[in-house]
DNA sequence: GAAGCCATGTAATTGGTTACATGATTAG
DNA sequence: CTAATCATGTAACCAATTACATGGCTTC
């Protein structure tokens, strides 16, 4: 075949890319991605499983039984052809959309048929959901330990989610201080 | 009925709100929402045509047929009820889920596994979507004008995404320093 | 002995996009 | 006279979620 990834969609990326860092199971990819990625990509299993069915037979990853006790149990591996699939992936020059879908700013937008007050009710609900967000995000701390000075994306996509919603409460303490003045 | 914006879907109040700013066919709807919300919530004709036939037979909007020349056309705008249900929603407390979709995030996620100048091209890749986005961002300046002081949402909506641009570009500039600090 | 977690999997539905069909009008 | 834009609408398709089914193991 010419390009064993092209068939691939960006699911599937997902379940090679957690296989790649040591996730073996279906449960643990689902497990790994809620603590992990889950901000910016989400995964159920009934993607995982046929996920994973579809890169077996694409030979990019390997499975082999590995039962706890009579619990039944497939432990999944990547193959080499799996291994370049995902590099070539990474490394691919291809348009990345910044996808946002999010009610939150939708409502703010069309608040200016709000009171005061109930438009400034809306914007600290804003607010205090990108508190909550980054309070979810630190609890993460994810490859615990001390700053690894090198390398660690997974901190740094931690990071940008935390700068986000930083920048997003800047944004609604501005605009509130600009709409009242006298709480400056 | 109890309550006439239960069966709503967020789609339906986008075109109810995009009319109660003044869009008055599917088309300007079409139009408004790929100049301002785009960012953080998309709708095709698709949706749009038979939302507006929904919310007209729920009588929340009203058409009247207002052709350009022989062209057809139709004008549609609020109804009283339609107002209520459109200011109901935009004060209604319910969880807004901030739903980020970034395969970008995701491909920095597992750039681990990357040599340093493939991860570096990668991290080049989304400051420079940023970048285009906060250029794309600041192209439309809506509401025309020198800054009205007060309450203007659009431009508030506009800054987030501006700001969370800024605060991605932030970081990736900080993490690159980080790894390699003979460019700090 | 019940609740919760480990583990795999499928069916049905939803929500949405893409692509198309149609046709008038305006701008170059 | 052609391309772009205005304008409305539908059919087919697709990706993804929800909900469910099954069953073993662990903890209280």
């Amino acid at each position: 075949m010419t390009d064993p990834g092209a068939a691939l969609t960006t699911p599937d990326f997902v379940v090679l890319g957690m296989i790649s860092r040591g996730a073996s199971s279906g449960y643990e990819i689902k497990k790994w991605v809620a603590t992990s990625i889950r901000f910016f990509w989400t995964i159920s299993e009934a993607q995982i499983y046929p996920s994973l069915e579809r890169l077996e037979r694409a030979a990019l990853v390997a499975s082999r039984p590995a039962p706890n006790g009579r619990r039944r149990r497939r432990a999944f591996e990547l193959t080499p052809a799996g291994r370049r699939v995902l590099h070539d992936w990474l490394v691919r020059a291809e348009p990345m959309p910044f996808e946002l879908r999010d009610v939150a700013l939708v409502r703010l937008f069309f608040a200016d048929s709000l009171s005061r007050p109930e438009a400034r009710a809306l914007l600290d609900a804003v607010r205090r959901r990108s508190e909550a967000r980054i309070a979810a995000l630190q609890a993460i701390e994810p490859t615990a330990g001390p700053a690894q000075t090198d390398g660690d994306h997974p901190r740094l996509t931690l990071r940008m989610g935390v700068a986000f919603h930083q920048a997003m409460i800047g944004v609604c303490d501005a605009f509130e201080r600009e709409a009242d003045p006298s709480a400056g």
